[in-house]
DNA sequence: CCAACTTTGTACCATATGGTACATGTACCA
DNA sequence: TGGTACATGTACCATATGGTACAAAGTTGG
């Protein structure tokens, strides 16, 4: 799958590193420039293929956020399991510290996202509903009615961006790992 | 409590309107001229005052830390009750619109704090023990082992977190209410 | 080989920024 | 009264930024 359609193999590559750059760098107090500098290019190029800073920036969000959902679909698709097991390995996944860096950069956007930046008007839609959809319908799968089951996706959901905030933030993995299992412990208690 | 030891009524006024307006207008993209402006005075007062345009930012993020922290001191004293109740306050507390702006403007600084930005270094080590350390203490008056409490707190941060972002990204108050009440009906039932 | 097009490089511009030197004002205390 | 410390205003600077005009180089298709 393309990122978007028609996209030259020169500004794709752009747009990798680019995203590559901004998970380690944060895209809060980054200049056209130093951008390009690390990229092994020119702001020139980078205005020439984006059109400007802010379409750098729109193009980088937006291409995280497809990879997430292509993420998230990839563990969707492997539904021959319960939700408790289902939640335990995204939550191993999200944990990874070698996908930290994305995790920052994606609450960084969020943070940015919530003060109404412009380049980030549709991860900001979508950050919520994208993954609420999904999950609801896996709760529902177990047989809760529809309100219930997205209650408890939208719990879901928030109990694993908690989590992970608390992790970036204190690297206590075994902590917050405990905490994981104390939800998926109340949750199995309350489902019976 | 005056906000620092030795802090001059004009700084203390700049820094109460410095907070506001930063509530509404985030920190990731003011400069020090804008800010001034809205604040009715002159880019050279901030400077004078606090040193810098990191010196502002450290300042207001630190008296949004201090404020936060009194809230929370507030919501533990009234101890005789018990932890879901103390939950649903918090929560009915902290999803209430009017506080919106000083939420978003959290989760902004939390982004920016992990991405290592200078100004927020303080807020980054307190962000999570200083809420989660009276919260294990409120789950060990239920009999919990500590290594279970402070799981439990864990969570439980998580959960008000994870839903308050949820929240600020859908503004679905209704939805968000729906998970933690089904969060807190879980723990009473794992709880028994 | 040429022509049309895409991609890069160079050089520049207007602007906004954080910071500061210097002067002026203001309040309070001796 | 004078003086001393704090507060504010004015004006300026060096720098970095986003953007772009213009030209050169490369690429492709006829």
């Amino acid at each position: 799958m393309p990122k978007q359609l028609e996209m030259s193999d020169a500004k794709a590559a752009l747009l990798d590193k680019a995203v590559a750059f901004v998970a380690v760098h944060g895209l809060g107090d980054v200049s056209l420039r130093q951008m390009a500098n690390a990229l092994g290019t020119s702001h020139r190029m980078l205005s020439y293929h984006f059109g400007s800073k802010e379409g750098v920036f729109v193009a980088v969000v937006n291409e995280m956020e497809r990879r997430q959902l292509e993420q998230m679909a990839a563990l969707d698709a492997d539904d021959a399991t319960t939700p408790d097991e289902l939640l335990r390995r995204m939550w191993r996944r999200l944990s990874d510290p070698k996908l930290w860096p994305h995790e920052r950069l994606f609450f960084e956007v969020y943070g940015q996202a919530l003060q109404g930046r412009a380049h980030t008007k549709q991860f900001l839609d979508d950050i919520v509903d994208s993954w609420l959809v999904p999950a609801t319908e896996i709760a529902q799968r177990q047989g809760l009615p529809k309100r219930e089951a997205r209650a408890r996706a939208r719990l879901g959901l928030a109990v694993v961006r908690g989590l992970l905030l608390d992790l970036l933030a204190t690297g206590d993995r075994k902590g917050c790992n405990d905490a994981m299992e104390a939800f998926i412990a109340s949750l199995a208690r309350s489902t019976v």
